[in-house]
DNA sequence: GATAGGGTCTGTAGCAGCTACAGGGTCAAG
DNA sequence: CTTGACCCTGTAGCTGCTACAGACCCTATC
């Protein structure tokens, strides 16, 4: 049998998915493009991993979590591994992402004024007819009937 | 001098590109993909395109912008090639991209909330302190703080 | 008719961020 | 010693494009 809560510092890559939540192959993934060391190897060449691994994957994971994309993260990683990282640098680069995050959302707000709007006067009905359809063919002149039903 | 308003039944892939708004190489994609039909060719092979070949790439392109997927699309082409489309139909479509695009509303509001929340607790100063830093290293814990902060 | 310059053709590789598989090696239990 | 579960590597696939190389073609000018 297994010791199902392994000693944190002798942990196989599948410990660390179960650990983390993190998907088996992910890790690897993390490791090829460097968000994640190369852990210390047993003879055979198997990974062998430690708290540290854990902490830096669940960094990792809750960073992507909040939508930061992987060169953010190195970004963070390198941050931080420098040891001399201040909280204004931190405070900046999150800065810059909630916009991102914010643009985002505005987007896909735009998008689903117009797909309401349009679907609430669809008929439901068997006829071909279908104001859905009308936004996808006509456009921009159908897009102004919408806006301007809204009022 | 090429002719800048061609006649809409001899059009080169470029002149559908400027018509449409759409990259050059996106309209080869979408043939290959099947969005778009094999257009008719001229005896060296060149692309000609005509009138319905602009209105396919434009319902192509205003599904893309608001967000259907091109597996979605190629399912409302082919209920409106079919000929015998309903509006019951297609607004079953719209209402579940509807469903989507809500649901990547909501994620994003939760990250733009946990990211807001915690920025505004960074002092933007040169310590190593950071809020930020703190939920991505520590998770969970942080979060309720977070949370409970915000009442 | 030759040539220069554009446009077009094809196939393929690259991007993010994984996920999954094949074909091998290894390890621990019985 | 065998069996089965794990681990290893490299590579291909996914979405939705975009971009490039190297070949061809077309048009205008001389």
């Amino acid at each position: 049998m297994p010791d199902d809560h392994a000693a944190a510092s002798d942990l196989k890559r599948s410990d660390l998915a179960r650990l983390t939540g993190c998907n088996l192959e992910t890790i690897r993934y993390y490791e090829s493009v460097g968000l994640m060391p190369d852990p210390p190897r047993t003879s055979s060449g198997h990974r062998r991993y430690g708290s540290a691994h854990v902490e830096r994957l669940n960094f990792v994971k809750r960073a992507r979590d909040l939508g930061f994309t992987m060169e953010e993260i190195r970004s963070l990683l390198s941050l931080v591994d420098r040891g001399s990282h201040t909280c204004a640098e931190v405070e900046r680069m999150g800065c810059h992402h909630l916009d991102v995050v914010r643009a985002k959302i505005r987007d896909l707000q735009a998008i689903e004024s117009v797909l309401a709007r349009t679907i609430a006067r669809c008929t439901g009905s068997d006829t071909p007819d279908c104001p859905l359809l009308d936004v996808l063919n006509e456009g921009q002149a159908k897009w102004e009937e919408v806006e301007s039903a809204s009022d």
